[in-house]
RNA sequence: GGGGGCAUAGCUCAAUGGUAGAGCAUCGGACUCUUAAUCCGCUGGUUGAAGGUUCGAGCCCUUCUGCCCCCA
């Protein structure tokens, strides 16, 4: 029995296995080789070895069941007598220096082989007593568990089977791991733990690396799209004093120095537009935007996001350039324009089709007065209803389109009044009245309620990738203004797989409409709507100064990722989702 | 927020309400071309937590914690 054991705290099976390789720590000490040593590292890479002999490779050997044994004869009685070694023959005597983390220990009594695997592949170790330095056989390999990370020095030669290997004339054990491994075939599949110890599902699985390679390949290929046409990367504050640049709930944190209220971004928006108006035509950032929403397979409180911003540009612009930078994204990630997301085959080839909204609404879902969806509240209210949406969102969605008491084409009472069904009917009133506390007389308009007759019909059928145009003014408070309908605006947004991947506009640059955007959301705000912005007035000023014609959008970078990676949840994407503690 | 599911050895998984098991890993032994190495042997458990029902609970009930999925 261990002496680690008490009453208390048994001794598990992993306190067992960590006391064993604390042991095989010392052992190293003790045999004079520091078990976290940092004076000795790779001369090459995994790779490079690879590269290097990639023309030297044998032909395959027949299969090992095809393999004829020579039958040995043993006599009975007589002492064993053994074959001696067969001879290794190096590629070259170019002797390498590679590092990297003991993937599997395999030992064969007088040889060992211990494939390692460093940030650019797997190589095989070839640790036998006739080749590596005695001292290195005795002390070193026999403290040596899978998990550990070495480097080794030898020539590189071929294995019967044909795997490269390095025929290793020393071995250091530079950092001795203490914690085992998960299964070398299974790995971890436990998702939870996978999000909680990503560096344990990194270093055992290659697929979870390489969608991480690819995500960041997709960084880089947007930097360099943009930067090829001119844009200046830039990054504004993270923290604001107040909310803008979307709709959501913000998180709320607090500056004690300034004793300041400050609010985690949820757009970088404003900012960005008034570097435009300041004379850099060509603006982007990419960084992290916080919402303060729930958590599913599409979102994470925290989450990166793409915005530019270009000058004399229009929405329309944008969409040309949105197909040629995702499709050039999808060669360079996969090679190829296909993309296959949640089973389904997704074509991101340019060009894409362009649906208004509206159209959408009629086609998609299925709606024959589809016009009117966008302008009879009362009616749109009628559809969200009967497609599920319980009866206090619909009033949340209403109160968002309070307008001033001149605008709005129709009276909160009267839309209520409308409803046939006494039931929804009550349950709507009592929603505005009792829940948000809002008078019944406001007028509405009714671009909010037509923009989730669109979420609940038609958004789920968009599959193949698909700018959405024609956007109701209500729901686009930054947006320019249709030059023949006033009631839409000059926005689009792309979906893909019934999700939204991108949000894009050209921008209201007229000060005095602006104004009566942000005045319109604060009276939503007051009238009980939450996802407001609240009245930006030195955005205002800056627009007043001129904003030049301008296009903007925002691409989400995760939802991006996990259709190029073809990932079904943006924890897959994100290397530390958000988990409650452990 | 509502509904459904999952939680057993370090990992991957079993177990009619009746003695908690297997494979891998670990540990010991054999083995000088293995690659899920093979062969022999030995270990390893607060069954997520707390209550309850029962002669008896991994299993049934309640609550809690964490995770996953669906809906909103």
């Amino acid at each position: 029995m261990s002496s680690r054991e008490s009453p208390e705290q048994p001794e598990t099976t992993l306190d067992r296995i960590m006391g064993e390789r604390r042991d095989k720590a010392t052992a190293l000490r003790t045999a004079g080789s520091d078990p976290y040593r940092n004076d000795i590292g790779p001369a090459i890479s995994i790779a490079a070895v690879r590269a290097k002999y990639a023309a030297t490779k044998p032909v395959p050997p027949p299969p090992p069941e095809a393999k004829v044994e020579p039958k040995v004869e043993a006599t009975p009685g007589a002492p064993k007598v053994k074959a001696p070694p067969e001879a290794i023959t190096p590629i070259d005597g170019t002797p390498l220096r590679v590092a990297g983390r003991v993937m599997v220990k395999r030992g064969m009594g007088k040889t060992v082989f211990a494939p390692i695997r460093d940030t650019t592949g797997d190589l095989q170790l070839y640790l036998n007593v006739d080749h590596l330095a005695a001292d290195d056989f005795a002390n070193v390999l026999s403290q040596l568990d899978a998990g550990d990370i070495v480097a080794a020095e030898g020539p590189a030669f071929w294995t019967k089977r044909g795997e490269l290997s390095i025929l290793a004339s020393r071995l250091w054990i530079l950092t001795k791991s203490l914690r085992p491994l998960p299964d070398k075939w299974h790995g971890l599949t436990d998702v939870e733990q996978r999000y909680r110890q990503r560096y344990v599902d990194l270093a055992v699985s290659p697929d979870v690396r390489e969608v991480f390679r690819k995500r960041s390949m997709i960084t880089r290929g947007i930097r360099r799209f943009l930067d090829e046409r001119g844009y200046l990367e830039v990054e504004t504050p993270m923290m604001h004093p107040i909310i803008g640049g979307a709709a959501a709930k913000p998180f709320v944190t607090h500056h004690n120095a300034l004793d300041m209220r400050l609010y985690m971004r949820i757009a970088p928006e404003l900012y960005l537009k008034r570097l435009v108006v300041g004379g850099f035509d060509r603006v982007y950032e990419i960084n992290r935007n916080f919402r303060n929403e729930g958590l599913s397979r599409q979102h994470n409180p925290e989450f990166t996001m793409l915005e530019f911003y270009q000058a004399y540009a229009t929405y329309t612009d944008l969409m040309d350039l949105t197909e040629a930078m995702v499709g050039e994204l999808a060669m360079a990630v996969n090679g190829r324009t296909k993309a296959t997301w949640d089973g389904v085959e997704i074509e991101l080839a340019p060009p894409w089709r362009r649906l208004s909204i509206r159209d959408a609404v009629r086609e998609l879902g299925g709606i024959a007065e589809a016009t009117r969806v966008f302008e009879d509240p009362a009616f749109a209210a009628e559809i969200a209803i009967t497609h599920g949406v319980p009866a206090a969102d619909v009033a949340r969605v209403m109160l968002a389109g309070v307008t001033s008491d001149r605008g709005g084409n129709l009276v909160l009472a009267d839309v209520v009044a409308g409803f046939k069904d006494p039931a929804r009917r009550a349950a709507l009133a009592g929603s505005i009245v009792e829940r948000y506390d809002s008078p019944m007389q406001r007028r509405i308009t009714a671009g909010h309620l037509g923009y989730l007759v669109f979420e609940v019909t038609a958004e789920k059928q968009v599959v193949q990738p698909t700018f959405l145009t024609e956007f109701p003014l209500a729901v686009s408070p930054l947006a320019r203004k249709n030059d023949v309908d006033g009631a839409f605006c000059d926005r689009f947004e792309l979906y893909c797989n019934g999700r939204e991947i991108a949000n894009g506009f050209s921008e209201l640059n007229d000060p005095d409409d602006q104004r009566s955007r942000f005045a319109a959301q604060m009276r939503a705000k007051q009238a009980g709507a939450d996802e407001t912005m609240d009245y930006d007035e030195d955005y205002c000023r800056a627009l007043e100064v001129g904003l030049p014609p301008t296009a903007g959008e925002g691409i989400g970078i995760d939802r991006l990722a996990m259709l190029l990676t073809g990932q079904p949840s943006i924890r897959d994407v994100i290397l530390f989702p958000l988990m409650r503690p452990e």
